[in-house]
DNA sequence: AAATCCATGTAAATAGTTACATGATTGA
DNA sequence: TCAATCATGTAACTATTTACATGGATTT
């Protein structure tokens, strides 16, 4: 797994509380990688014993405390290591496509409406992502690897939910088609 | 978790072993869904306590016995009650994103390999698709959802595949574009 | 008055991975 | 003879989810 290591790549962009981070997981960065808040919590504790991380106590008035985490050269090193190993076969868990193969079980628009409701979603994300691209598009001429790498994961992410919106869509047509053939 | 549905809606096509599903996620249907031997098996005894799923030994020559697992009526019913629950949100865990967003921190090179040795991977996988999609492409005029539901998720495999092998790709150039600005 | 944001955690249950274990047959 | 295929499982460990828990400040 790496939620570990996904944590340590945050931390060496920028020192954050387990709550900056959960946030990190909720807004665009949800697109590569999700943790929910006490999974968050518990590695971040096991990171600071592991002496990757380190934390200090900022008091806040009218707010609660928070532990603002920073990664350690021992860290960063860890970073340096695991980005030499080779990747993992992406696992996929792909519900929607289970589910297609089980539809002469139920009526067509059953799954037409959860499709629509995915949708609805799906489109909200990719306007925001598209937000951030025209941020970059307009920036001057970058030669940065870094930012140019970011850029195109940004295109992908942007790829991937118009490419799923459009296939979706079909599949929608299709189940209509087949429901109003139905009724008849 | 679906691994319960998925593995009853791949016995509601047809009867297995338990040695029979994990082929199948090792195959095409792998593209859609993951899970071990070790995982399917544990699995599949919990799925007949349930009363889901039943099994016969069939014994074999020359080969181990063999139990043959089959859906039953409550098991039936139990994915219909499933396919009207709505969907739950995919949660995507892209290694290689995460990783992309750290490659300041080692030689541009090294992602350039490990993204090489995927795109091999996917290009099989892509050429194993494609060979399935002549298949149904060459039917004569299919009107049946299930069977158009079923192309129209082979063609969403195939365009996974093939957007991101075309992504990688220009990942990879961006890469050695920096790597050869940098031995100058 | 109710909901959401801030900010942290623990505990229990379920899911998933890795390691260990067996043993005959078939093909290179 | 070495590896792969067939076919099943258990045990230990790690990861993830769900439920429980607190409590002030701000927004609707």
């Amino acid at each position: 797994m790496s939620l570990k290591h996904t944590i340590l790549v945050l931390l060496e962009h920028e020192k954050a509380s387990g709550y900056d981070i959960v946030k990190k997981f909720k807004g665009s960065f949800g697109n590569f990688w999700n943790a929910t808040h006490q999974q968050v919590y518990q590695e971040l504790g096991k990171l600071a014993d592991a002496g990757f991380v380190e934390w200090s106590c900022i008091e806040q008035e009218g707010k609660p405390d928070k532990k603002d985490y920073c990664i350690t050269e021992a860290g960063i090193e860890e970073l340096r290591r695991w980005l030499q190993t080779p990747l993992p076969s992406q696992k996929v868990k792909d519900h929607i496509m289970v589910r297609m193969a089980a539809q002469h079980l139920v009526d067509p628009m059953v799954l037409w409406h959860q499709l629509q409701e995915q949708r609805q979603r799906c489109a909200l994300k990719l306007a925001t992502l598209k937000g951030y691209e025209k941020v970059f598009a307009e920036m001057p001429v970058h030669n940065a690897l870094q930012l140019e790498l970011t850029y195109l994961s940004l295109k992908r992410g942007i790829q991937l939910q118009e490419t799923w919106l459009e296939w979706a869509g079909e599949v929608q047509a299709v189940l209509e088609k087949h429901s109003a053939a139905k009724e008849r």
